[in-house]
RNA sequence: GUGGUUGUAGCUCAGCUGGUUAGAGCGCCGGAUUGUGGUUCCGGAGGUCGCCGGUUCGAACCCGGUCUUCCACCCCA
C-alpha cells in the first residue's frame, strides 16, 4: 500500500514544528501577558452541540463521526429507503469533530458556570476540522488560537484586543498589519435607514464583497437577494466613504442620524478608536471599514478582521463582540468578545516573507561519536554532566566496527550541522573536542569541555 | 458542493505530434581519494509512469471514472 494522508491534512517535519511552536509561543505569551487563562475542550463534541450553529453551509462542513457498532441496524427501514442524507445523518452519527473553538467554549461556560468567576478570560489553542475543499491557506485540519472575555460589556475589551493583535504581530515581525474594525450596529442601522432590515444578512454578506467584486457586483448581488433599487440608491454615500477613520465616522453619523442603533455603533467605534490612538500601536494600523461584515451571525457589536497586504491569503485573524453567545445553551444575557489567530495562515505569511530567521531547529550542541564500546560509559558520564548544565548533547547510539561506520558517524554530524563533536576519549578521561565550524580540535577534561561548549 | 488544474525513481523535474530495454540532477548504497565529516572521481540499486477501465497492432502520452495537488466560486482562519 502506498502511504498517504487525507486530503487537506499535513505532516509537520522537525523544522516546521519548530517554526509553528515559535508562533504558538509568541501567541501564548501574549495571551497570558494580557491575563487570559488556558482551557481545552475535546476534539469532538456531541453533534447537537455543533449542528445548526454555523448556518446551513457550516453544517455541511462539519465532520461527522459514525456511531460505533452496527450503526445501520438500528435505523428504521423507511429512513434508510428515503436515501436522505440529512435525515439519516442524525440517526447514524451522534458525534462530530470540533468546527471552531467558540461554540465549544460557549458550551464550556454554560456547563461550568458555577465554577467560573466572571468576567472570564480564557484562551484556547487547538486544532479544528472542516470538510472544506482545500486551497492556499485553507486546510481541513488547522489550528485556531482564540482569546475571549465573557461576562463583560465594557468597551475597554475592544481596545485591549486591538492591543493584543498589535503585540503579537509586532513580536512576530509582521509589520504594517491592518486591523479592520467595524460595528454590527452600524450595519444594522444602515439596513434600517435604507429599509432593508429584514434582509440584514443578505445585505451584509453582499457588502462584504465590495473590495472583491466592486460596487457593481455588490449592487447586482443585492438586487438578486431582493433588496430594492430605491434602497440601494440610498447606499451611495457608503460606497464613497473615504478619508481617515475620523472623517469616516463623521460621514457615518450623518448617514445614520435617523437610526439610534446606528448612531450607537458609531459612538462605540469612536470611543474605541480614540483610545487606541491615545495609547498608540507598535506596528499595526487600525482601519475603519464599513464593508467588513463577517459571516458569523452571533456578532452584535465590534467586528475585527486582520489582514496583511504583503501576502494574498485572506484574513489571518478575526473576531468580534457577541451579546448572547451562551443563550443557545441556556445561559441568557451573558455577553462577551473574542478574537482568533489563524496559525496556519500566519505560518504561510511568515514563511513567504522570510520571517523565521530567528527560529532554529532544536538539535544537540555536542555529539559524542561512538568508536569504541570501552569508552561508552565515560562518554555517557560526561553527557550526563553536560545535560545537567542544559547543554543539549547525545552519544551516537551504535559503535562503529570499521572505518566505514566511523565515516557514517561523521556524515551524521555533518548533515545535522552539529557545532561540536567529541571524537576520542582516553582512559584518563581526556576528550578530543572538535569545533565543526572552524575545524579546530582540542584535548580537554570534562570540565573544560563544558566551559567551551557553554559559551556558545 | 460547482468549475478548472496537477500527479513520471526517496526529492526536484525531462520525456518531441502515441512506436523498440522511460532519463537527468540531488539523495541513497558500494568503491577510490580525503588527517576524522563537509571536496573530487568511479560504479550500483531504485519507477505497476497516481489508481481503475476504455480506444489502438501498440499509450507515460488519447478518452471516461476515481483519488491527490493547486486555483477560482461558495464559505472561511
Amino acid at each position: 500500500m502506498k502511504p498517504s494522508i487525507p486530503k487537506g491534512t499535513r505532516d509537520f517535519s522537525p523544522t516546521e514544528v519548530a517554526k509553528r511552536n515559535y508562533i504558538f509561543e509568541v501567541i501564548t505569551q501574549a495571551f497570558e501577558n494580557f491575563g487570559f487563562q488556558p482551557i481545552e475542550t475535546p476534539a469532538f463534541e456531541n453533534s447537537k452541540t455543533l449542528m445548526g450553529k454555523y448556518g446551513e453551509e457550516g453544517d455541511r462542513l462539519i465532520f461527522k463521526i459514525l456511531n460505533s457498532g452496527d450503526y445501520l441496524n438500528k435505523v428504521d427501514e423507511h429512513i434508510l429507503k428515503a436515501k436522505n442524507s440529512k435525515g439519516l445523518t442524525s440517526k447514524i452519527s451522534e458525534k462530530a469533530l470540533r468546527y471552531d473553538l467558540t461554540v465549544p467554549f460557549a458550551r464550556y461556560v454554560v456547563q461550568h458556570q458555577n465554577d467560573i468567576t466572571f468576567p472570564f478570560k480564557r484562551y484556547q489553542i487547538q486544532p479544528v476540522w472542516r470538510a472544506d475543499r482545500p486551497q492556499k491557506g485553507r486546510f481541513r485540519e488547522f489550528y485556531q488560537c482564540d482569546a475571549d472575555v465573557v461576562g463583560s460589556k465594557s468597551l475597554v475589551q475592544e481596545i485591549e484586543f486591538i492591543q493584543l493583535y498589535d503585540t503579537v504581530f509586532t513580536k512576530l515581525g509582521l509589520a504594517d498589519t491592518v486591523i479592520k474594525i467595524n460595528n454590527r450596529k452600524i450595519l444594522s442601522g444602515i439596513a434600517t435607514v435604507i429599509g432593508a432590515q429584514d434582509k440584514l444578512t443578505a445585505f451584509t454578506v453582499a457588502l462584504d464583497k465590495l473590495d472583491k467584486i466592486g460596487k457593481e457586483g455588490v449592487i447586482k448581488e443585492m438586487l438578486g437577494k431582493g433588496i430594492s433599487e430605491s434602497a440601494i440608491k440610498k447606499l451611495g454615500p457608503l460606497f464613497g466613504l473615504q478619508g481617515s477613520n475620523d472623517e469616516k465616522l463623521y460621514q457615518l453619523k450623518e448617514l445614520l442620524r435617523d437610526s439610534d442603533e446606528g448612531i450607537q455603533g458609531v459612538d462605540e467605534l469612536q470611543f474605541v478608536l480614540e483610545n487606541v490612538t491615545k495609547l498608540g500601536l507598535q506596528s499595526s494600523n487600525v482601519q475603519l471599514d464599513v464593508t467588513l461584515a463577517r459571516g458569523l451571525n452571533y456578532y452584535t457589536g465590534a467586528i475585527f478582521e486582520v489582514q496583511t497586504d504583503k501576502v494574498a491569503i485572506g484574513a489571518i485573524g478575526g473576531g468580534g463582540r457577541y451579546d448572547d453567545l451562551t443563550g443557545i445553551f441556556g445561559l441568557k444575557g451573558l455577553g462577551g468578545i473574542g478574537i482568533s489567530f489563524g496559525l496556519d495562515r500566519i505560518y504561510l505569511v511568515l514563511e513567504e516573507l522570510n520571517l523565521f530567521q530567528t527560529v532554529t531547529l532544536p538539535k544537540p550542541t555536542v555529539v559524542f561519536l561512538n568508536f569504541d564500546k570501552e569508552y561508552e560509559l565515560i562518554q555517557l558520564k560526561a553527557i550526563k554532566t553536560l545535560r545537567e548544565n542544559n547543554v543539549k548533547c547525545e552519544l551516537y547510539p551504535d559503535v562503529a566496527k570499521n572505518n566505514k561506520q566511523q565515516k557514517k558517524q561523521w556524515k551524521y554530524v555533518s548533515n545535522r550541522n552539529i557545532a561540536y563533536v567529541v571524537s576520542k576519549v582516553t582512559n584518563n578521561e581526556m576528550f578530543t573536542l572538535k569545533n565543526m565550524n572552524t575545524g579546530e580540535q582540542q584535548q580537554c577534561t570534562a570540565d573544560e569541555l563544558l566551559k567551551t561548549v557553554q559559551n556558545l
